[in-house]
DNA sequence: TGGCAGCCATACGGCACGGTATGGTAAGGT
DNA sequence: ACCTTACCATACCGTGCCGTATGGCTGCCA
């Protein structure tokens, strides 16, 4: 063979980001307790040497898995629709896009999925918290009380939660319903008043 | 001292049953793969030595307490409720009372976050489809078509299991919604078909 | 061309837990 | 008084993982 890869050694050198992205497919398969050193060097082609050259710890790696997850949700679809101006178009879209985010919502539920890890709790606190005040805005915003409000933003985001829970525990439940835009328009009509 | 109990030594033995039971408080708390031997011997104040004795591993213990909690659904709602004729009002019921078992949701919550073990996932997926299944059916007897049917069913289970997964993961987020009746009365407002 | 920095392999110690082997003790039958 | 049965303790080994120590190799720059 002229020059092909030495198996020993990878091409191209490991990034420290490289490492944090395959964490991160990893929480979002199995969640944050899959995160082991050894086998994620093992399916990077690695030794643990690596590994301990790139991060302190173990811990080191699934906050940096974190905070780049909760860094990524500036950018999430609250802050991306939050600014439309007419409350039951803003609720609409925002409802629309949260459950598009495929990618995103599974991840959120293998965090959920990881709650009992003292580390991730933080960030689904925030998360969640941040999601439901602007649910509870966005209600607001539509003339509702706030009590009125608070309860439709917590069952749109229970509907969410528990999809993304459902299509991750019992994917099997969740495709016998093919008309994903259907289900959600339900919640949308069922939560958001009649726009005639 | 006169005669204090041994704490070497249990009073009473310990039966099979209350290691199943130990093992099922310990999975609606952390989930199934914090149902360790070790530890668990030590919160029953024996040691392993006892469990080898009542089980032939750990294995068999996780099936124990998944079996029975299995078979205590043979008495949940949808068996307590499932025989009320009028559709609508036995819609509205099971939703009630689904959502007011705490117990059961929360054992629900804790099986979802096991999703990975193998062990778990036909146990989920066996209630899931028994729910699902009675939801269609349910909301196909008020006459609304198949694929209709499914969606609703969908979205309520989703509502379910979504806010027993927040109730575990965020308690607070949950906290500011303190009126639960108000809350699934929305909910079955928002899917069953007004009365009048 | 020597040296240094970046990146990694290898080898080791340690802990937590699963599972086995074996022995010990209390209670009740005979 | 003996033996059995139920129940449990103790000691031990294996495994999978975390973390450390240390010694390479490779390219680049003086």
């Amino acid at each position: 063979m002229p020059s092909p890869k030495k198996k020993a050694r990878p091409a191209a050198p490991l990034s420290r980001e490289a490492w944090v992205k395959a964490a991160t497919n990893l929480i979002a398969l199995e969640g944050v307790q899959a995160v082991a050193v050894e086998p994620l060097a093992l399916a990077l082609g690695v030794t643990k040497g690596s590994f301990y050259w790139h991060f302190r710890n173990r811990d080191e790696l699934i906050q940096a898995a974190l905070e780049a997850w909760e860094q990524d949700q500036s950018a999430d679809v609250v802050t991306r629709y939050g600014g439309i101006v007419d409350p039951r178009r803003r609720l609409r879209v925002l409802l629309f896009a949260a459950f598009e985010d495929v990618a995103n919502g599974k991840f959120f539920a293998a965090l959920a999925v990881s709650s009992g890890d003292p580390r991730v709790q933080p960030y689904l606190r925030r998360a969640t918290e941040r999601r439901l005040a602007f649910g509870v805005e966005a209600f607001q915003a539509l003339g509702l009380a706030e009590d009125e409000a608070r309860q439709r933003a917590l069952l749109a985001y229970a509907a969410y939660a528990g999809y993304f829970q459902l299509l991750r525990t019992t994917p099997e439940a969740v495709a016998a319903v093919t008309d994903l835009s259907g289900y959600v328009r339900r919640l949308a009509d069922a939560l958001v008043p009649d726009l005639r």
